[in-house]
DNA sequence: CTGAAAGCGCTTACAG
DNA sequence: CTGAAAGCGCTTACAG
């Protein structure tokens, strides 16, 4: 690698004048710079030191990362359009592996030239998000929910829309409710599956643990499962289904079995972006705005990152965003044929 | 924003103390270390000099962001896996807005600490590639080809494949076929064009403009030409979504308005993820591998950065990855009946 | 427009 | 484990 001291004395001239072409100062005459770029390319020259301008926010994974997932591009998809906007460029990033042995996350983020962090976490990594706040790097946790006045988050709330939409296949007839949940725990999850027991309580049906299913949530999760219920005595007339691609795995599925739906099967879903439009019937489906969760958290980063850090204490950021209960095609009055 | 001298005179030890903190030198008490690492994060240290680490690849795009896209999607996805393996982190870019006045692509990227680019285009944009190439920055096209001795890049054939594919429709029996192409042209979408032109004229079929549709590709473009297509005379038996969103848009919608796929209407999609197992039938496509596509251009950059910058000339990368056309439930015979 | 020299902020043997 | 001082590579008034 380079420095400007050799690509200098490659092309015979000052250092000053390698250093001036690089950093694009006015005074260097045009055809000096095309070589010193192209000499500087040539080298692979990387700057050991000088001011250089890093305005990185990371997008960390604390656990295993879910890059590619739909709720994952959306958040990025909300995040870029602010950063945009705010000159940050965004940096991914795995936390543990970017971390070296001995190395906290401020430091690693000093050195990476990182100025805040949106984070992600897996169940087993939510301590990690504790031991950051503590250091006090600046940093927003998003799509998980913490009981902790140190930790910034934007979350979305599902459990009461859960119930609303539990409380929606109850008023259509149906007596015998479904919910099929990660084979992970997670505090989304969790809230589903309260709101879910929730309305079946209020409207005075028994919880019966039979109808709660483990499905991990994924389309073959879902395709897997769907082949299992068409052999259950007393299948459940409708299914909430509290993962995207788990719910389209069941619906493409029972299709293929040859069920009609609504009628033989109500399917709600959950959606982070427009997967519920891609089927048919169109699915009905709990819907949460992933983008908004990715512009919330980068502006409440924004608003860390330009807090006078003359140690006044530092405001909580914790939002929890509504969701949406849309109607769609994948739900009706039970079957009474059947 | 704080210095190594700041810090250390609000704590009462000496800039190097700071320093060896900062950098995790294994000579420092456990204590000061801690006290020094939360001044740090109030005081949102940036270190203006020093060899600050940075390993970073732009994932660039050069016109309009597709971010979020299934294909950037599982591009990032791709890239990430090799990423991981050699310890390069992943930084996305929007070119027009991060290159400042007068500065170049290099120029930008070292700037920002950017070792290598993969780089996105637009049909307007392409030329910006053909500058970079001539700086010598170590980048790597995705999703394009050029004509060019000195631009690298990882594509994918979709002409051949397209061809197989319209064959298949003619084996099945169509007599009018149609195909839908975005109303922007890439290089992609003439190459599918081609293939769809290439399999009529060596069938002996005549190629009518009026079967060749503009449609923008989105599922609401695929919306919309879906309702007019119930009005066309002479419609098509068969279509060739050249498109994602298009092919899925146009199956929802024709089966809102009540025919029976593939009975009333066969159709083949293009997909760069598992888009056509979300559908009911499962969409008959043309498939392309975009993880595989991320996968290659990081091992491409990776040998590019880790050539001997020595002036010897540098390999030339240009590969075109296959597509396969995968038969699913959207194809079969024409409906004589109709 | 360019170079020689001073300067910048951080890092690092050296001494304790 | 810490500090004072020399050193690093790059940048930048200053002089031409």
């Amino acid at each position: 690698m380079g420095s400007v001291r050799e690509i200098a004395k490659e092309l015979g001239i000052s250092p000053a004048t390698v250093s001036r072409a690089i950093n694009n100062h006015p005074a260097v005459a045009e055809k000096v710079r095309q070589r010193v770029v192209k000499a500087m390319n040539r080298s692979r020259y990387v700057p050991a030191v000088g001011k250089r301008e890093t305005m990185n926010i990371a997008f960390a994974y604390t656990g295993d990362s879910s890059l590619g997932s739909p709720f994952d591009a959306a958040l990025m998809q909300g995040m870029s359009q602010r950063m945009d906007q705010f000159g940050f460029d965004l940096l991914i990033l795995d936390v543990r592996r970017a971390v070296l042995p001995h190395e906290s996350f401020s430091q690693m983020c000093i050195r990476k030239g990182i100025r805040g962090a949106v984070l992600r976490t897996t169940t087993e990594t939510r301590h990690t998000c504790e031991e950051i706040a503590e250091e006090g790097f600046p940093a927003v946790v998003v799509g998980d929910r913490f009981i902790s006045d140190k930790i910034n988050f934007i979350a979305s709330d599902s459990q009461s829309t859960s119930r609303e939409a539990v409380a929606h296949l109850i008023q259509l007839g149906h007596q015998r409710i479904g919910i099929a949940i990660n084979v992970v725990d997670d505090s989304d999850h969790t809230d589903r599956l309260n709101g879910y027991k929730e309305a079946l309580t209020t409207a005075g049906m028994p919880v019966d643990e039979k109808y709660i299913y483990r499905v991990p949530a994924h389309r073959e999760g879902g395709v897997q499962w769907a082949r299992r219920l068409a052999t259950m005595p007393d299948r459940p007339t409708a299914l909430y289904c509290t993962d995207p691609m788990t719910a389209v795995g069941v619906l493409s599925e029972v299709q293929q079995i040859g069920w009609k739906i609504p009628d033989d099967l109500s399917i709600i879903g959950f959606d982070d972006s427009d997967i519920r439009f891609l089927t048919y019937p169109t699915l009905t489906a709990i819907c949460q705005d992933a983008q908004e969760i990715g512009r919330e958290a980068f502006e409440a980063l924004s608003s860390l990152l330009s807090w006078p850090g003359n140690g006044s204490a530092e405001p909580l950021i914790q939002r929890v965003l509504p969701t949406q209960l849309e109607l769609h095609g994948t739900t009706g009055a039970p079957n009474r044929g059947k």
